[in-house]
DNA sequence: AACATCAACATACAGCTTGTATGTCACGGG
DNA sequence: CCCGTGACATACAAGCTGTATGTTGATGTT
C-alpha cells in the first residue's frame, strides 16, 4: 500500500484542524477565536497546530482556500446540471448562473471567512489571489465568450469581471443580514438581474 | 468664555489620538497596530486612550467616522461645485458623482480603514451603520429622485443604493492594487458608467 | 483663602494569547 | 534490530489588552 496508515492519521489531523477551524472561525470570526479553542475541538494540542500549519494566519489561509473551493464547485456542478437540464441560450445560462452565484455566497462560513475576514487578516490582495486560483476565472470566461457572441458590450473583462463578483458578493450580505431574508433575496437577485441585464448589448 | 482653555487640551489630546490612530491604522491595519504605538505617536499614555475611548474597537471606530465624514464631506463639496458649474441634467450629475465616489474611495485611509478593516473589526453590519449615518442615503436620494424622473427604471432603492456602493468601492480597490493605477482607473471608471448607464429606462 | 471634589490623565498590574523551543514516542528503512 | 526522523505534546517567553489604582491640577464652595 503506497498510501500507509500513519499518513492517514497525520492527514485527518490536518482535516480536522482545518474543519474545526472552519466552524470556530465562521461563527466568531477570526480575531475571537483561540488557538486554544480551535485544537481542543478538533482534540489535539496546539503543538500539532504548529506542526502543520506555520502560523494562525496560515491556517486560515487553508480555511479560506476549502471553503472557497467547495462554493466553487457547488457552483459549478449546479450550473452544469443547469445547462443540461436546459440546454438554451448561453445568456440565459449566465443570468441563471449569477443568481446561484449569490445563493452561494449567502451561506454563512462565505460570507464571514471570505468576504469579511478574509480581506483583513491577509491583506488585500487576498481576493485576487483567490478569485485567480478558483476558477471564476469562470466568470471571466463566461463575460468574454458572451463579448464575443455579441450579447453584451464589449468591456474590459478583468475589471468588470472583479466588479460583478464584488456586487453579488454585496447582495449577499445584504441578503443574510435583512430583517426578512426572503424579501430581500427576492430584491437583491431583482437588481442584480437588471443590473446585468443593463450590460446587453445595445442595439447600434 | 464659555469654553476654557482646559476643554480645548481634552479635546486636543482626543484629536491627537485619533490622528494618531488613523495614520497607523491606515497603514499597518487595525490588528497589526498596537495601543502603545498610537499613545506614542500622539505623546500621551495609555491611560490618556483608555480615559477617552472604552477600548481599542471603540477607537477604532472613531477613526473609522472620521475617514467616512471626510470622505463624505470631500464628495458633498465636489459635486455641489460641480453642479453649480455646470447645472446640467441630474442624470450628469449622477454620473459624474458616481467617478467622484470612486476617486474618494481611492484614498489609502479609506480603503484600509473603512472597506477592509472596518466590516472584519466592528463585524458585519458596519456598512450598513455608516451607510445610515454619513450621507449616502445621498446616494439613495439620488437615485430616488432619478426613478421618479424616469431617468432609471424602478427598483428598490435599498439594495440597489448598497450594491452600488459596493461596486464602487470594489473599482476603487481594483485600481489601487493594479500594477498601472492610470490603467486601472480608467477601465474601471469605464466599467461603473456602463453599468450605470445600462440601468437607464427602457423605453417601454 | 482654604478645602473638597472631580476630571484628566499616568502608572502598575493581571490575564490571556501567540509563537517558539524543547521533549517524547512511534514508525520505517537499512 | 536500531537509529533517524516525522508527528506530535509540553513548557516557556514575550507581547498585548484592559483594569485598577495613584496623582495632579482645575474648579466650585463657603
Amino acid at each position: 500500500m503506497t498510501v500507509t496508515r500513519r499518513a492517514q492519521h497525520v492527514a485527518d489531523t490536518r482535516d480536522a484542524l482545518v474543519k474545526a477551524a472552519r466552524e470556530l472561525f465562521a461563527e466568531r470570526g477570526y480575531a475571537a477565536t483561540g488557538t486554544e479553542e480551535i485544537v481542543a475541538r478538533a482534540r489535539v494540542t496546539r503543538g500539532a497546530l504548529y506542526h502543520h500549519f506555520r502560523d494562525k494566519k496560515a491556517l486560515f489561509q487553508a480555511v479560506m482556500n476549502d471553503v472557497a473551493a467547495e462554493a466553487a464547485e457547488a457552483l459549478v456542478t449546479h450550473e452544469l446540471r443547469y445547462a443540461q437540464d436546459q440546454p438554451g441560450e448561453p445568456w440565459d445560462q449566465l443570468r441563471h448562473g449569477f443568481q446561484s452565484f449569490l445563493d452561494v455566497c449567502t451561506t454563512g462560513d462565505f460570507q464571514r471567512v471570505v468576504l469579511i475576514d478574509g480581506p483583513a487578516v491577509l491583506g488585500p490582495g487576498a481576493w485576487d489571489q483567490l478569485v485567480d486560483e478558483h476558477g471564476h476565472g469562470l466568470l471571466a470566461e463566461w463575460l468574454r465568450k458572451a463579448m464575443a457572441n455579441g450579447e453584451i458590450d464589449e468591456l474590459p473583462v478583468a475589471p468588470l469581471a472583479r466588479l460583478l463578483a464584488a456586487l453579488i458578493s454585496e447582495a449577499s450580505m445584504f441578503t443574510a443580514r435583512a430583517e426578512d431574508p426572503d424579501a430581500a433575496r427576492r430584491e437583491a437577485g431583482q437588481v442584480v438581474d437588471r443590473v446585468l441585464q443593463g450590460l446587453r448589448r445595445t442595439e447600434a
